[in-house]
DNA sequence: TTGTAAATAAGAATGGTTCCTATTTGCGGA
DNA sequence: TCCGCAAATAGGAACCATTCTTATTTACAA
C-alpha cells in the first residue's frame, strides 16, 4: 500500500484528508517497518508542534480498521507498519530498526487438522532477531 | 512442572520459601492456562487480604526467570502459565478461558534457510480461538 | 534462638493509551 | 465563493498495567 492508494481510501470510506493523515502516511511510507505510536509522535512534533497524542493514536486506530496500517505488539507497546495487502504472509521483525522481511511459509495448513474441534480466529508468526545492518552497526 | 518440582528449583537457586509463593503455585498448576497478572492477584486477595500488587508481579518475574513459568502477551497485557518444559513446542490458546493446547508443528525449520544472514534471537507462533467447551457454553 | 538477607506492604510513580470537552477545519451544498 | 455542519483536533485529565521506593516483617542458616 502507497500514500495515494491510502488516500483514495479514505476519501471511498467518507474520511477527511488532512495535513496530518498525509504526514502520517508519508511516516510509514518512508519507515519500512515496524513504528510505535511514541516514534511516530516525536516525529509529528517536528512538523506540528502541540500535536495531541489523541490525534495520532485515533489516526493509527483508523488506519488500522481500514487495511492502511497492520500491528503487532512488542514489549507493551503497540507497533504499527504499512500494511502489505495482496496475499497472507508472516514477518521477521529487527529487533533493533523495526524492518521486516517477508516469511512466506504458513504454518497453519500443517496445524489445521490437529484443531479440528477449536474454532481458530487468529494466529500469530513472527520471528525476531537482527537483520544484516544491525548486526554489523 | 509441577509443585513440588518448582518449590525445589526455587530452594536449589536459594530463593526462599513462602506461604504466598506457595500459593501462587497452586493458584497456576490449578488454572492450566494463561492467567493474567490481576487474575492471579484477585485470587490472592481472597486469601491473604491486602497483598501488595509488588508481592505478586515481583513473584511472576521470579518465576519466569527461573522458568517455572512462561509467558506470552495479549492485548497489552502479560499472561503467565505453568511451563511445561521437556520438549519445545507452541499453542493454540483459548481467546475465552485461556487454556492451551499443545501444537507439535515449529515453523523454524523450513524458515532456517531463507534467513541465513538473519540473526535470530526468538520466535512466536501462537494460535487464537475458542476451544470445545466456549464453543458450547 | 538470633542475626541478617530476603520478602513483603503500602502506595506513589511511570509509561502507554484512552477519554472528555471545547475549538478548529475539511468539504459538500447553496 | 461562501456557509454550515459533521468530522477532526488540542489540551490535558483519566485510566490501567506495571514498576519503584521505603519501611517493616519474615524465613532460615548458624
Amino acid at each position: 500500500m502507497n500514500i495515494n492508494e491510502a488516500i483514495d481510501l479514505l476519501k471511498e470510506k467518507g474520511y477527511k484528508t488532512t495535513g496530518k493523515r498525509k504526514e502520517i502516511l508519508a511516516y510509514f511510507e518512508k519507515a519500512d517497518g515496524y513504528r510505535t505510536a511514541k516514534d511516530l509522535i516525536q516525529f509529528m512534533e517536528s512538523r506540528y508542534k502541540g500535536i495531541s497524542f489523541d490525534t495520532v493514536y485515533r489516526n493509527l486506530h483508523l488506519y488500522n480498521k481500514v487495511g492502511i496500517l497492520e500491528t503487532t505488539e512488542l514489549n507493551g507497546e503497540k507497533q504499527f507498519r504499512m500494511n502489505c495487502t495482496h496475499h497472507h504472509h508472516h514477518h521477521f521483525i529487527c529487533n533493533d530498526c523495526g524492518k521486516t522481511k517477508k516469511i512466506e511459509v504458513c504454518p497453519m495448513d500443517e496445524v489445521q487438522n490437529t484443531l479440528a474441534e477449536y474454532a481458530i480466529e487468529g494466529h500469530k508468526f513472527e520471528i525476531y532477531g537482527l537483520c544484516p545492518v544491525c548486526q554489523s552497526a
